[in-house]
DNA sequence: CCTGTTACTTGCCAAATGGCAATTCTAGCA
DNA sequence: TGCTAGAATTGCCATTTGGCAAGTAACAGG
């Protein structure tokens, strides 16, 4: 659990021995690629962290698999939306790639708020970057075309390369034949 | 500060004299229509709960305003990036309409956050809402179009008749003169 | 009431994207 | 090696959106 560790503290000043507590509440888990780490119509109640890999989520619009969003090793990562309502999920997370994650069931991590006050600062402060992270996502498509949103995706994580068109194109919001097009044009 | 308390109350279970405490930190600014909450090159120091009105959240890009993002009464707001890192922001806060905003500032929140736990899961769970809306936001780029985002904004608040069309526009991706017609066909 | 400013609409055409289907490519497997 | 299923590309055409400019409407100030 070393790249926990290492990015716990990069957020907040812990003592080895609350660290220790903290780390103890984790079970790691592996994700074959391709297969899920949540399915929908399951509940959510687990937080993630994706020790290695990378992870997207999608849900199933008509006919088709939208991808929501994708995230990648060292950050955390669930579906807030069932995870807070309790309600079955409408998304799916599947690995991308083999990916080892690290989670931690929801009462467990509300306990340890409780417990450490330093844990609910670094539970807002992953919150308060994953918004940052998000508006980033909106503001690409208000600002950049479709093409420009592409090219600023593939710098993310070389594990792009892998991922099915279609995958990567609905995460645009576009269709798998216009970027299949945009891509001729960039080479 | 009712509407405040309420709001803070529908969040988490704080005694009165708690609550008095954190109150008394808020000061009380009103806005006028069309005026500056928050103006590009600006260091953004405060949180801000919009007690009644509504805000936008624009950036100059080229020669043109973008709408980022809109919030109206009973919500909080602030320009994260430039809070978070100290750095001046790229973003102007500007009142669609007279408001009366609550602000305070980090470090008072920060002092906050340590006096009260309570206060800290406030804190955290402001910013998972945030989340939530933001990512709600990305999904409607993902999924509907152009039109349909329009119609689900609308439906927000009535506040927006108020807006300018072109505002509204930056907001939903699309130039003015496409919202436009598209409005023009929804009649 | 006039005037100037700003917001909004519209026409024209170009560019981007979608929908669908046929074709080609690719990778895994017998 | 050859087959096959899924992925990706491409062609054709319709629809959406953009860019620009001209025209119209709304509104505030004198």
């Amino acid at each position: 659990m070393i790249a926990l560790s290492q990015f716990i503290k990069s957020q907040i000043t812990i003592s080895n021995e609350d660290l220790d507590v903290i780390l103890s509440n984790f079970q790691e888990r592996t994700i074959e690629k391709d297969r899920f780490l949540v399915q929908k119509g399951q509940i959510v109640t687990s937080y993630y962290f994706i020790q290695s890999g990378g992870l997207r989520i999608y849900f199933d619009k008509d006919d088709k698999q939208i991808t929501g969003w994708l995230a990648f090793q060292n950050n955390f990562f669930t579906e807030l939306n069932s995870l807070k309502s309790g309600q079955p999920t409408l998304f799916t997370i599947q690995a991308i790639e083999t990916s080892i994650v690290l989670t931690i069931d929801k009462n467990k991590m509300e306990q340890l708020y409780q417990q450490f006050p330093l844990w609910q600062q670094f539970g807002r402060q992953i919150w308060e970057n994953a918004f940052l992270n998000v508006v980033n996502g909106i503001l690409s498509y208000q600002t950049m075309t479709a093409e420009e949103r592409y090219l600023t995706m593939m710098k993310q994580s070389d594990l792009l390369q892998r991922v099915p068109l279609k995958q990567l194109a609905s995460y645009l919001g576009i269709t798998q034949s216009s970027l299949s097009r945009l891509r001729k044009n960039i080479k």
